[in-house]
DNA sequence: ACTCAAATGTTGCAAATGCAAATATTGCGA
DNA sequence: TCGCAATATTTGCATTTGCAACATTTGAGT
């Protein structure tokens, strides 16, 4: 019996892989869903934050997801040209304050719906115990409660 | 007294936010262990099935990490130039089955290390019995032991 | 054996991304 | 107050990515 292309590793069970997969997942779901929305990835983050907390600047919204400067730039820019978001002037008059339109807060229903469904079938396969223990470790696998 | 800027929801417990900073950490520390073997993410990602798993063809390797084909072609593409892999004539004349070069070999042991010290850098927040139940649960929401 | 749909890979071109330099503003310290 | 480093954002350009069309090969049905 000949021995068969045998992986010399579970990768299926690295930390990696699990992720790769999960995020590869997680990204096709929401953009399937943005589709309709017309909101790239970026720009739906961005925007989500900005429906959070209103007048961040833009380094702030960066710092939130961990994301270069440049994207928040680029992706407010669009928010903009789609008349969802304004960059307000504050204090200082380097630093944006970034608020959403009216045109933008009339989207945040949706936006919230997509989000709920999305982190819900994303879940589906663990009761609901489970995904309060999952949430937590990731939770703290990012450096929150210890 | 002012009501600061409340978030109207703690997105930093939701799924999609963890996981898009849980992803951004593990990419960019994967990308600067990568810096020293010249592997981009995704050819690493090929490297690494294709050492676990020889002979296998474009599109299963594809399948295994839900990349699109032409990404894989392109990561192949770079790392035969590299000298690490080589497309062999199998069976099929249009499926090629993919094979470490020695040189890809060699660089193995490197290319473990780098997930096993990656990984571990990741999960170091959490205790054994955490990380076991964090990759069971992760594992189980990617659709794994129900 | 023949035809045609499906499977497998590749590639041209447009769009998104990343880097690094440029610009503008602020604020610290001499 | 002046000079200069730090902060905040933008942007030009190169690289990467994604889409969609293409080419090739296989296999199923007739």
């Amino acid at each position: 019996m000949k021995k068969e292309n045998e992986p010399r590793i579970k990768r299926e069970k690295s930390y990696g892989w699990l992720m790769q997969r999960l995020n590869t997942r997680l990204r096709a779901a929401l953009v399937g869903e943005l589709q309709e929305t017309g909101l790239s990835l970026s720009q739906f983050a961005v925007m989500m934050h900005v429906l959070d907390r209103t007048g961040q600047t833009q380094s702030q919204i960066g710092q939130h997801f961990a994301m270069p400067a440049y994207a928040i730039s680029r992706a407010i820019d669009g928010l903009e040209e789609m008349g969802l978001v304004e960059r307000k002037q504050g204090a200082s008059r380097r630093a944006h304050q970034i608020a959403a339109t009216q045109a933008g807060e009339a989207l945040a229903p949706r936006l919230y719906s997509i989000v709920r469904e999305v982190n819900g079938q994303e879940l589906a396969a663990l009761t609901e115990d489970e995904a309060a223990t999952f949430l937590a470790l990731l939770s703290k696998v990012h450096g929150g409660v210890p």
